[in-house]
DNA sequence: CATAAAATATACCAATCGGTATAAAATAAA
DNA sequence: TTTATTTTATACCGATTGGTATATTTTATG
């Protein structure tokens, strides 16, 4: 803890109303976060996690029961930081298509948007978990549904406003531009820049342009 | 080795030009290989391994130089099963779009085909390689490719056949299929059955049906 | 059948895993 | 400031990890 200037910063710049082992847990969730999406629940072990915060292991489990209480607190964290990155973009635009091709631009990972590093933290936990963790799992499936109504919510608004086709099955079109967002993120992440970019990214604005 | 009846039956079904060795090899892959897809590399352990296969420690490494070495050719096992299930049944078919539509009937895991447990094993290992295992990934890498430019050259022979308009972008439609399926993957093990599966299906439809 | 070679099993290794009991230190309440 | 409580650090636990040296068994060769 002496030496710890991360720590001792990140506890100076929080508001007082915050207990200091409430500004430890939120320090832990936001120092360990970012390593669950890159190197997933079981790879991420507890010395990653001492490492990350400067934090002993003590400190930690004073905080959290276990690994699975950090793992889904971690979760949750990566998850509103996308929602919220989102969210502040399409409340600065007005068409329901613009505010739809956030999505685009904020899952292009062109820079222009800092998003938790690792790609998509609901990609992530459910491919790892839907075998192996069921809480990660659920979580990841909330997400999804949420995700999707949201979705469904700006296309059906969209409808109401006379921008989008009144036709328009708007779940199978939110479902399709999650499908293939989380799929372009997959190849884009795996086979790097060769230049599978922009065909996907035309590919998601396509489906968003046909609504 | 005495009662581990599997690996019995398995080195007596073999060809007698496959030396003991190479079968054995050849039985660790087929056992482990489902393992690894749904439990992913760094969840599968060698008490796993031995667990599957009956096989000591000693026997694995004497065919394998290592964890990795196992599941390098895991990935292989698992992408030659995708491989040859699509490559079967497209055979049958005639047209180039019944050809594309091989894809959804494999992928859409409604049981008719067998594919391997745990979901697309190139998915599950882009995912969980994509910041942890450098040699996983490139296999992954290599798959997409390999899959992509098999898309291609089917359209590529549709258009050439009238089949399909030759206005369409190949390469584009071949990226967007496989980001839609390997997205659908990830939502219908995630959300489990909960009715998307058929509106993901619709989807991937309609792009081979636009070709 | 005897012998050489290959393949498998046994027994072990250090390192790391997640987790905990307890002591020390820091904070909050009086 | 003293005391009570909360928070963090230290030191340890058994279990499991991937891996290996060696002994045993099985297969191939003469």
């Amino acid at each position: 803890m002496e030496n710890n200037t991360d720590w001792y910063n990140f506890v100076l710049s929080k508001e007082g109303n915050m207990s200091k082992a409430e500004k430890t847990r939120q320090f832990i969730i936001e120092k360990t976060a970012p390593i669950f999406n890159k190197k997933g629940y079981a790879s991420t072990s507890l010395s990653d996690m001492t490492d990350a915060t400067g934090l002993t292991k003590g400190s930690i489990y004073g905080n959290f029961a276990d690994k699975d209480e950090v793992a889904l607190a971690c979760f949750d964290h990566n998850h509103r930081v996308v929602r919220e990155t989102v969210g502040m973009e399409m409340a600065r635009r007005t068409g329901y298509r613009d505010k739809l091709r956030v999505y685009v631009d904020v899952y292009s990972g062109n820079g222009k948007f800092n998003l938790v590093p690792g790609g998509c933290p609901i990609l992530n936990t459910a491919i790892e978990a839907a075998d192996t963790h069921p809480g990660l799992r659920k979580k990841a499936a909330e997400a999804i549904e949420l995700w999707k109504q949201k979705i469904v919510t700006l296309i059906e608004a969209g409808k109401a406003s006379k921008e989008f086709k009144s036709i328009t099955d708007s779940e199978q079109a939110a479902l399709s531009i999650i499908a293939l967002l989380e799929g372009s993120i997959m190849i884009r992440r795996t086979v790097g820049q060769a230049g599978y970019g922009k065909p996907l990214i035309a590919a998601v604005e396509n489906i968003i342009n046909a609504l």
